[in-house]
DNA sequence: AACATGATTCGCT
DNA sequence: GCGAATCATGTTG
């Protein structure tokens, strides 16, 4: 699938992020870069985050939209109802169309089986940057990313938070 | 061991 | 637009 929306997190020196305070939940971010960390958010729904920083750092990108452009019959079974454009709008539903759970937890995106990070796009669509969603905290860093334009990026946006 | 809360979503008004 | 659902994790006693 192409991600078409993100938000980024600081790791250690971000009060928004899980990684702000070291806990077993979010052990999996301090080590190496380019794997999964999955988390269950509000006890039903699943989000899913790349590691990118180097160790100890514990910097994390939350895949928060994307178009689906490859297995889409089987996203459609997994969200029965639902428009192609919106199959993975919003995190928890990505987790979703993509049958993330915490059994891909620690995942290697760049390595042979599982979910996997693909090649970049040939062309590099416009971006557009806004405040992150349904964080309490640093709401005020312009740290989410979209492509600007795109039926498939979430939104709504959540209450805003001075 | 108990309590509060959330990187959300869906349905009803 | 607003509020409930729902439970594992983190925090407090």
């Amino acid at each position: 699938m192409r991600i078409t929306e993100v938000e980024a997190y600081g790791g250690v020196h971000d009060p928004a992020s899980h990684a702000f305070t070291r806990t077993p939940r979010s052990e999996i971010m301090y080590g190496r870069a380019w794997r999964l960390y999955v988390y269950r958010s509000y006890g039903m729904h699943f989000c899913a985050n790349i590691v990118t920083g180097p160790t100890e750092e514990a910097s994390a990108v939350l895949v928060r939209a994307g178009e689906v452009v490859d297995g889409i019959d089987l996203a459609r079974e997994r969200r029965i109802g639902v428009k192609d454009a919106q199959l993975a709008r919003g995190p928890g539903n990505l987790a979703r169309a993509l049958g993330l759970s915490l059994a891909d937890l620690g995942t290697d995106l760049l390595g042979p089986d599982g979910v996997r990070l693909g090649d970049p796009p040939v062309t590099i669509p416009e971006i557009s940057a806004g405040p992150r969603v349904g964080v309490s905290k640093a709401a005020d860093v312009p740290w989410r990313f979209w492509v600007r334009g795109d039926p498939t990026v979430s939104a709504y946006r959540r209450s805003p938070r001075a």
